[in-house]
RNA sequence: GAUCCCGUAGCUCAAUCGGAUAGAGCAUCUGCCUUCUAAGCAGACGGUUGCAGGUUCGAGUCCUGCCGGGGUCGCCA
C-alpha cells in the first residue's frame, strides 16, 4: 500500500520515461495551490535545464500521455511547465478506505529496519528538572516514538547525569554542611564503638536523614558558585570527584545517596510528562569501561600528553577554526564529561550496536559532540556518521532571552506543570467544559490539555530554533494549539459515541463533496508527513500534519452533516471518515506524545 | 578576535531537491449556533522575506559582503 503522492510519481515517471527522459523527474508533490490541483509535477521544468528543451513542449508530451489514465480528474500543463493533476474522485474514495482498513492510518515503515539509540532528557543528580530538561524530553520523546513507528529497533536512553565533577563538588558541599554526613563521606563513624557490620546501613540512613532532595538542590548552586571563586574548594572538589572515581568507600556511599534519591524524584516527574524511557544508565555505568578506553586510545597513539591532562586531537586540517582536543583525563585524573561520553558510546556498541545514535541535547554543546563524535570514529568505536548530535534552540521569555522566573531564578519544571494545569483548569471552567466528569476524571483531562499545550508549542517549532514560552498563548485554548487538537479529537469520538448509541455504522467511503477531498487529501499526506519528520528528525512535521488534520476535519464537520447526512449509505461514508481521521489523528498526537481524552 | 546558528505580516511561528500568487495562528474587522461539542466554521485586512550585490529561465532557500541578535572557543555539564 503506497500513498497517493507515491503512486502518482510512478505513474507520471513512466510518461516522462516514454518522451525518453529520467523517470525521476516524475517526482510528484501536493500541489501548492490547491484551488488549481490536487498534485503538481515540477519535472519538465528540471527537464528543460538539462534537455535544453522547452518546458511546455516537454511538459505537453508527458501531459497528453497522463490524460490518458483514468486516475486523473484533470491533467493541466499551467505557467511555465508545471503539471497539474486531479485525481477521480473513485481513487480518493479508494485510498481512504485503505487508509480505513490500515492499522497505521497509511504511516508506510522506513524501508530497512535499524537499531537506533536515542540518548534524550539528561536529567542530573541533585538538580531538580527546570525548563531547559523540557524541550530534550518533549522532542526526544517524540522522536523516539516517530522512529519506533517507522519500524526501527529503538531504545531510549536517559543518560543520567551522575559522575562528573558536581558530584565532588556535592560530597564536599555536604560534608562541609553537615558532621553527620562529614562522617559517612570520610567513614569516621568506623570507630571500635562504631555500629557492627550488620547495622551499618541502618546507622548509615540515620546520619544522612535530612539530605533530601531540596537540600541537594540548595547545597548544589551554592557550592557550584563558590567553586568559580574559590580555588581551594574547588581543588578540593576535583580530588573528590577523582577519590570518588577512584572507588573511596565513604564517597561511594554518599554518591549512591544523592543518585537514589535523585531518581526517584526524576522519575516521578518524568512520568508525569508522559516520558519513558528504556534504560535509565548513568554516566557512571560507562565507568568501568574507561581504563579500557585509555588503553585502546593510546595503543592507538590517540592520547597524548598535554597541560598536565591526556587529551584527545580531533582538530582537522580542513577546519576553519581549531577545534579544541577532547580531555579525557583531567590533571587530576578524573573523568570528563567527554570522557564518559566516550566511553558510553563504547558501552552501548557493545550491548545493542546501534546503527545510528540521536543525542537530543541543548545546540551549545555542539562543539562538544562534535569532538566526542571524532575521537570516537578515530577510536573505532563507531562508524562515520552514525552519531548525531540533534541541537535544540533555548525556550525563552517573554523578554526573548533564556526563561527566567520572575524572581531571576530558574522555573523548575514541576512548578511549571502545575501551572499550565492551573490554566487549564480554569480554561475548562470557563468553558463550561467537563462539568458532568467526576473529580478524577476532570483532572485527568486538565492533566492532558496542559501536557498538549506545552508539548504541541514546543514540538510545532523546529527544533534547531528558539521559541518564545508564554504559558498564556500556549493555553489560550484557540486557534494552532495542543488544546485544539484535543478538542477536535475528542469531537470525534462524541460523534462515533452518538453514532453508535443511535445504531449507525461506518461503512464504505465515498468521496463526493469538496470537504471531503480535502479530508481525503489530507489523510492521504500523513505518510509524507512521517517520512519528513523522520529523515529530518522534526517532529514538526507531525505537529504541522496533526494540526491540518483537525482543521480540515473541522472544516468537513461544518460542511458535511453526518447523522444528518442525505441517505444512510452517505452517513456510513461520512461516518468511516470521521473514523479514519479519528484514528489518524490519535496516532500523529500519539507520536508527538499528546493523549486526547474521552471528553472534555 | 575567530567560528557557528538565527533575522519572514503588528506579535508568535511555517515554507518539500531552487519553482506558480511566501503560508498558519494570535490580534483587528464582517458573517454563521431551534441541526452531530462555537475551544468551532466562512471571509476580510495584513509582506521590498534585515540590507546590498551575485549565480539561475526562476532565490525566503545557493554564493559574497555588510547590519542586527544569540551561542561557542581545554580541565563544569
Amino acid at each position: 500500500m503506497t500513498d497517493l503522492r507515491r503512486a502518482l510519481s510512478e505513474a507520471v515517471g513512466a510518461a516522462f520515461a516514454s518522451a525518453d527522459l529520467p523517470a525521476e523527474l516524475g517526482r510528484v508533490t501536493a500541489s501548492d495551490r490547491p484551488d488549481l490541483a490536487d498534485f503538481q509535477c515540477n519535472g519538465a521544468l528540471a527537464a528543460a535545464k538539462s534537455a535544453r528543451r522547452d518546458p511546455r513542449e516537454i511538459g505537453a508530451q508527458v501531459v497528453a500521455q497522463l490524460r490518458e489514465n483514468p486516475v486523473f480528474k484533470s491533467v493541466e500543463l499551467a505557467g511555465l511547465g508545471f503539471i497539474n493533476l486531479r485525481v477521480a474522485n473513485g481513487v480518493l474514495s479508494e485510498r481512504v478506505r485503505e487508509i480505513s482498513a490500515d492499522e497505521r492510518a497509511g504511516g508506510q515503515p522506513a524501508e530497512t529496519a535499524r537499531r537506533v539509540m536515542i540518548d534524550y532528557g539528561g536529567p542530573n543528580v541533585a538538580k531538580p528538572m527546570h525548563v531547559g530538561h523540557l524541550r530534550s524530553s518533549i522532542i526526544g520523546e517524540s522522536l523516539k516514538r516517530i522512529f519506533r513507528f517507522r519500524g526501527d529497533n529503538v531504545l531510549g536512553d536517559a543518560h543520567f547525569g551522575d559522575w562528573g565533577f558536581q558530584m565532588g563538588l556535592l560530597i564536599i558541599a555536604a560534608s562541609d554542611e553537615n558532621p553527620h554526613w562529614r562522617a559517612v563521606a570520610e567513614e569516621l563513624w568506623r570507630t571500635p564503638d562504631g555500629p557492627k557490620p550488620q547495622e551499618e546501613d541502618r546507622f548509615i540512613a540515620l546520619l544522612l536523614e535530612g539530605l533530601d532532595l531540596d537540600t541537594l538542590d540548595r547545597l548544589y548552586p551554592s557550592a557550584a558558585a563558590k567553586a568559580k571563586q574559590d580555588e581551594e574548594f574547588r581543588d578540593r572538589a576535583r580530588k573528590a570527584t577523582a577519590e570518588l572515581q577512584a572507588g573511596k568507600p565513604g564517597y561511594l556511599r554518599l554518591w549512591r545517596h544523592f543518585v537514589a534519591v535523585s531518581r526517584k524524584a526524576l522519575q516521578r516527574e518524568f512520568e508525569a510528562l508522559g516520558i519513558e524511557f528504556d534504560l535509565w544508565k548513568g554516566e557512571s555505568d560507562a565507568d568501568p569501561l574507561i581504563p579500557e578506553m585509555i588503553e585502546t586510545l593510546k595503543a592507538k597513539a590517540l592520547l597524548v600528553q598535554d597541560q598536565g591532562a591526556q587529551i584527545v586531537r580531533v582538530a582537522r586540517e580542513d577546519d576553519k577554526r581549531e577545534l579544541p582536543p577532547l580531555l579525557v583525563v583531567s590533571s587530576e585524573g578524573s573523568a570528563m564529561y567527554g570522557t564518559t561520553d566516550l566511553a558510553t558510546i563504547l558501552d552501548r556498541r557493545r550491548t545493542f550496536d546501534p546503527q545510528l545514535c540521536l543525542y537530543v541535547v541543548d545546540q551549545r554543546q555542539g562543539d562538544h559532540f562534535e569532538q566526542v563524535f571524532r575521537a570516537a570514529y578515530l577510536a573505532g568505536y563507531a562508524t562515520d556518521g552514525s552519531l548525531e548530535h540533534l541541537g535544540f534552540g533555548t525556550m525563552n521569555g517573554p523578554d526573548g532571552k533564556p526563561f527566567k522566573t520572575r524572581e531571576g531564578g530558574v522555573l523548575k519544571l514541576h512548578d511549571l506543570i502545575e501551572s499550565a494545569r492551573e490554566k487549564a483548569r480554569q480554561r475548562l471552567h470557563e468553558a463550561g467544559l467537563g462539568v458532568e466528569l467526576s473529580e478524577v476524571a476532570f483532572e485527568d483531562t486538565a492533566h492532558k490539555v496542559a501536557m498538549a499545550a506545552i508539548k504541541f508549542a514546543d514540538l510545532q517549532n523546529f527544533r534547531g530554533a528558539s521559541y518564545i514560552f508564554d504559558l498564556d498563548r500556549f493555553t489560550s485554548f484557540e486557534g494552532k494549539t495542543g488544546p485544539y487538537l484535543l478538542y477536535q479529537a475528542v469531537r470525534i469520538k462524541s460523534l462515533l459515541r452518538k453514532a453508535a448509541s443511535e445504531g449507525a455504522q461506518p461503512g464504505l467511503a465515498v468521496v463526493e463533496e469538496p470537504a471531503e477531498r480535502e479530508l481525503a487529501l489530507v489523510l492521504d499526506g500523513f505518510d509524507q508527513a512521517v517520512s519528513d519528520a523522520y529523515a529530518k528528525r522534526a517532529p514538526n512535521f507531525i505537529a504541522e500534519h496533526a494540526y491540518r488534520l483537525a482543521q480540515t476535519f473541522s472544516k468537513f464537520y461544518a460542511a458535511c452533516p453526518v447523522m444528518g447526512a442525505d441517505t444512510p449509505a452517505q452517513r456510513a461514508s461520512r461516518l468511516a471518515m470521521a473514523q479514519t481521521a479519528l484514528r489518524q489523528l490519535e496516532l500523529s498526537l500519539g507520536l508527538l506524545g499528546l493523549e486526547a481524552p474521552e471528553r472534555m
